[in-house]
RNA sequence: GCGCCUGUAGCUCAGUUGGAUAGAGCGCUUCCCUCCUAUGCAUUUGCAGAGAGAGGAAGAGGCCAUAGGUUCGAAUCCUAUCAGGCGCGCCA
């Protein structure tokens, strides 16, 4: 729409002795505040300023130089400093509705991206630990841009990297032949494991022993490796029924340990390019020039580092996609590092290094406001998590479906509790620290998951009731309550361009919550069947149910068509 | 100490990249509704509908952390200060 009004401006714009490109003007046009000044507005502000004259009695010049108004405007009026523009929103939306109800789950989506590939780290937890809530919102935020960027017709690679290598494995190696336990282990490998690491962490002399356990893990000590492999084997187990339960799938599951093997031929390229150096026995890269510290490459004992292996990897990773860009999803805290491995890429002489980008995240806090303790081994793990969502949402829904089989509130309550974790996260601004709050976020009423859930089901449960085939006819008239939901159907494909371009999910998060309002809103004031209009509004409620889905589709929400 | 991120209603958060009167939700007060659920009558479509649940509307609630600046115009940009979080050489 933003086209058509740069469109009908250009002429008028050039006439009174200013030449401006389409696309600065659609960068002008805003939205009024209120209703009764227009679906769309050009004010003159800017352009006052450039021909040093009232943008109030530019304004006026403008509109008079607008000689046709086109079909789909009603109205071009003056109010001071704008020119408002009322669309004729009988044949707008009647359009509108026809494309939503035709391109279905391609609606609002684009080719933005044709031919280009995107690659998106995520998720990418420690092995040997359980999927704590640190590694859940790069999880839910990572999956979500790249659904983001899959929406704009990019090929996305989805990536997780495990943590699977490096001192923490010379900790468990060692704190399993000191307290390790077979049968416990065989029970539940996870949880022993963890209690291990524990351990071995309380006690700070265990440290030097640790590493020397490492240094022989990547010497290739069968011992090691064979324990190592066996930590690893019962992780992965762990993590595929996680990823299954949250409904999320990678195209590659990348590992450190994997990494580590092409390290060496990174190391000489390094030395060979002088760019690492030696620094009290361990190699080093000096980067205080940038402000960005010193990064190790290799340790004083040898060992490889996290830096080291990050690079290998993302060196292999641009030979096999040839990505456009690379995202990693990984938390605020390594903000340092991530910048640290650009600029070594970039001094590597890979011109690629300027397409990375690091996303980063703030922190899951609890309710009192503090940091979730790690160190006491008292992390909320996600099950845990899951499961106390679930026994909410159960309870809700036995409240209203008293009749209901257990295993229907089972299924039902688990998406639920999915929803309300998922969104609970996603309307927040990434960078924010969020208050884990499972009360608020299970709540069936508010700006959280379930409302949007409901919402869906209600609007289903309408279509539920009726034979009659939703067919579109040529509108007659339209009430305030329709006009509201539709201007915001019709801003779908703009909310998630944006949100594509900002890398920000929560966009499309309160999009979602601000159409479930106002169709509630519509389903309140509008009775849809049986009413006069009840094709055009069956319609409304059909695209109300597209647009839902194909925005949670990114957000990795899955709806219901009962609550 | 230095660097990065954050600061908007009592609480949880939006704010269209500098524009018209700063918006939602929770909680509080006052109303309204029934095409979701439960119920009764009839029993293929229907009719009635208490309490409860869910939904909607209105009201109250603000020195946009503080102080300066930039300009026609600032919650938004710049500077300083304050508060919180994260990081700053052998963890990831």
């Amino acid at each position: 729409m933003k086209k058509e009004i740069s469109k009908i401006l250009r002429k008028p714009l050039k006439k009174i002795g200013l030449k401006l490109e389409r696309e600065e003007i659609e960068k002008y046009v805003e939205i009024p505040p209120s209703p009764d000044l227009g679906d769309f507005a050009f004010p003159c502000f800017a352009i006052a300023n450039r021909l040093k004259e009232n943008p109030h009695d530019i304004a006026i010049r403008i509109r008079e130089k607008i000689k046709r108004v086109p079909y789909i405007f009603e109205e071009i009026s003056v109010v001071g400093p704008y020119i408002n523009f009322y669309l004729n929103r009988k044949i707008i939306f009647y359009e509108l509705l026809k494309e939503i109800l035709k391109r279905r789950e391609k609606f609002g989506k684009s080719n933005l991206g044709k031919r280009k590939t995107i690659v998106v780290e995520f998720s990418s937890p420690n092995i040997a630990r359980r999927f704590g809530i640190g590694h859940i919102r790069s999880t839910i935020i990572g999956n979500a841009i790249a659904n983001l960027c899959k929406f704009q017709g990019f090929t996305v690679k989805r990536i997780n990297y495990l943590g699977d290598w490096g001192t923490q494995f010379g900790k468990l190696i060692l704190g399993y032949k000191k307290f390790g336990k077979p049968e416990k282990f065989k029970k539940d490998p996870i949880s022993h494991l963890q209690e291990i690491y524990v351990k071995v962490n309380k006690n700070k002399k265990y440290l030097e022993e640790a590493k020397k356990e490492f240094k022989k893990l990547e010497e290739g000590d069968r011992e090691n490796l064979v324990l190592w492999r066996l930590f690893r084997d019962v992780s992965l187990k762990e993590f595929e029924k996680t990823y299954k339960l949250l409904g999320i799938e990678f195209d590659e599951i990348a590992s450190e340990s994997e990494a580590n093997k092409l390290v060496n031929k990174v190391i000489e390229e390094l030395k060979e390019k002088k760019i690492a150096k030696k620094s009290k026995g361990a190699l080093v890269v000096h980067l205080k020039k940038y402000g960005l510290g010193t990064a190790i490459i290799k340790k004083s004992d040898d060992t490889t580092i996290y830096c080291t292996r990050d690079l290998a990897e993302a060196i292999r990773r641009y030979r096999k996609f040839k990505f456009e860009k690379m995202i990693y999803e990984v938390g605020q805290e390594q903000t340092l590092h991530f910048k640290q491995l650009f600029k070594i890429l970039e001094m590597m002489g890979y011109e690629w290094a300027k397409r990375c980008i690091h996303i980063s995240h703030g922190l899951y806090l609890g309710k009192d406001g503090k940091k979730f303790s790690t160190r006491k081994g008292k992390t909320a793990h996600l099950e845990e998590i899951i499961e106390e969502c679930k026994k909410y949402a159960k309870a809700e829904i036995k409240k209203r479906f008293p009749n209901l089989k257990e295993e229907e509130v089972e299924r039902r309550g688990l998406k639920v509790a999915l929803a309300a974790i998922f969104y609970g996260d996603l309307k927040n601004h990434r960078m924010r620290n969020i208050i884990f709050d499972i009360e608020r976020f299970t709540s069936f009423d508010g700006n959280t998951g379930p409302y949007i859930l409901y919402t869906y089901a209600r609007a289903s449960s309408i279509l539920k009731n009726t034979k009659a085939k939703t067919k579109l006819e040529k509108i007659e008239s339209l009430d305030e309550n329709e006009i509201q939901i539709l201007k915001l159907l019709e801003i779908f494909p703009e909310r998630a361009r944006k949100a594509f371009e900002e890398l920000d999910p929560s966009i499309v998060a309160n999009y979602v919550y601000e159409l479930c309002k106002k169709f509630n809103e519509f389903y309140h004031a509008c009775r849809v069947l049986g009413s006069e209009k009840e094709s055009l509004r069956l319609a409304i409620v059909e695209a109300f149910r597209q647009v839902t889905r194909n925005a949670c589709k990114i957000l990795g929400i899955q709806l219901l068509d009962e609550m």
